[in-house]
Order: structure tokens, then sequence, then C-alpha cells
DNA sequence: TATTGTTATACTCTATAACTATA
DNA sequence: TATAGTTATAGAGTATAACAATA
């Protein structure tokens, strides 16, 4: 095999392309960071929100996250077998489940931030400190 | 359902989610302005990188897009099913497959890069023309 | 021994559709 | 009729392992 690098010709022009270079090398390293507590970056996220918005439907929390309420459903009885998530029903409306972290769940998550500030720690040197802060600044407007 | 936005909590100071976020908006745009032409985000880099380094393996273009070489394997089975790529016989090492553009596979790209330039102007009217210019610049960097 | 390409498996994520039970 | 949650299926992408042919 020739080991020459090959040039990117008109990949150079999509941004769309270097946005899911670095988004894969940041899922990946969160990926690597969090293995030992088993826990993925939808996952994360999940749980993330529920603690700061305990007592939502899985509907608002899936509609602010881009979830689809289907891969919800599923995400969340993986995390209520884990015994971190608690779903109770709604009075005011009996379809809906109101989320909430366990006592477990919010021991666990404290971990989990731990671990997940490391990892944002290493992005932020990957692409530098002031590079990480405008990036966030810019990217918050889209999400 | 309360419809009231939700607060993001923790994840608003992670770079990663943000990134996703526009990453996937960015995919969803592309394969919604590809879809006539049913061609995948990764497809697309595939053909440019072919085009660009005409003769190459696939262990070479797989390396270059991060594509794992199964994956790339089954890919390059659909594109030239479709008569868009073609696999040569490579003289100085046998194992190895040289991969061209077919006549209709450059007629085919050509189409495609107008769309896929459609899909760009879109993208840098969304993040604003200067920004889109600077993320390029930043995020090139780490491809 | 290592590499190239291939096939296969498993898991995650996305996108649907269909279903129930409520509203 | 619309919405909330569930189940199911299909396809893409990712991560492995194993294999034959070749280096």
């Amino acid at each position: 095999m020739r080991t020459e690098k090959l040039t990117l010709g008109q990949l150079n022009r999509h941004l769309g392309y270097f946005l899911r270079r670095l988004q894969l090398w940041v899922f990946q390293d969160f990926i690597r960071a969090l293995a030992p507590l088993k826990v993925r970056p939808a996952q994360y996220s999940v749980l993330l929100i529920v603690e700061a918005n305990p007592g939502r439907s899985q509907a608002t929390v899936g509609k602010t996250l881009g979830i689809e309420r289907a891969r919800l459903a599923r995400m969340l009885h993986a995390l209520e077998r884990r015994k971190w998530i608690a779903r109770h029903a709604n009075g005011s409306d009996a379809r809906s489940h109101s989320l909430y972290l366990t006592a477990q769940g919010a021991k666990a998550l404290a971990k989990i931030k731990c671990l997940a500030e490391q990892h944002e720690a290493k992005l932020a040197e990957h692409v530098g400190p002031s590079r990480h802060k405008q990036l966030m600044a810019w990217l918050r407007e889209y999400g």
C-alpha cells in the first residue's frame, strides 16, 4: 500500500465533512472515557436533562434532545433496569410518564459527570482552550 | 404536554453536544438534498476521494476517510452495482484493487456535486457566510 | 507474520409504521 | 382527531472476528 496522503478534492469545500470528523473524535473519546460506567453520549444527555428538569414527560425530553420517541422509550427502559431513572404516573394526563432521577441514579450521575468533565478537558486541550470557547458560543446557536 | 423549553443543564458545558446537533442538521439536509440521486454522505465522500485520487486501493481510501475496511467493501459493492465505481487488478500487489470512477460514475458525480453545492450554500446561509468560512478553517485542522 | 479484501455478527442510532390508551 | 407511549422492522454506521489469498 502506498502510504502518501491522498488529496481530499472537493471534500475540502464541505464544512459537514470536517464537522463530522471532529464530532466522531469527540464521541469516540467520550465513549472511551465513560466506558467504565457503560454510558453512551445519548444516555448521558438524557440523564442531564432529567436531572435539570425533573418530572417532565418523555415527549418533552425527546423533543428537547431531538431523540425520536420510539428510541427514547427503549433507552429509558434500559436506564430503568439500571435503576437510574424512575417513571411516575402523571396526575393531569394519564398517557404521559413523569421522569425522575432515582437516588441511585443521582449518585451514578455524579461519577459520570466527573468522567465527562475529564473528557471535556481533553477536548478543550485538543482544539485549544480559546477555540473551544469560541466554538461553544457559535455552535450553541444551532442546538 | 407542557410546551415550555427545558434547560439543558450541564449539557450546556459540552461542545460535543452542540457539535452533534449541527452535524445532524448538516447530514439531514445533505441527505434530503441528495435524495433524488440516493447518495449518502459517506458514499459521496468516497466518490470524491476516488475522483481526486484514481487508482488507489480500498485500504488507502478507507484510511483517509476513517471508514472501516469491512464497511468500505460493502459500500463499494453497492457503488459497483450502480456502475459508478470500477475495481481493477493492481499489477504490483495482487491483493489490492485499484479504484476508478467509471464514465457513468463521473457523469453521475457531476450532477451529485451540483446538488451538494446547493446544500453547502444553504449551510453557509444557515450559519452565516463568515462563520462558515471561519468554522471551515478551524475544523479542517482536526480532520 | 502481516496485509488486502471479504463475509459475518452484534450493537447503536435513525426513520417508519402500527398499535393501545388516553385526551 | 390528536397525542403519549410502546413494539416492531429496516437501513446506516460502527466495531469486531474470522477467513482466503497474497506479501
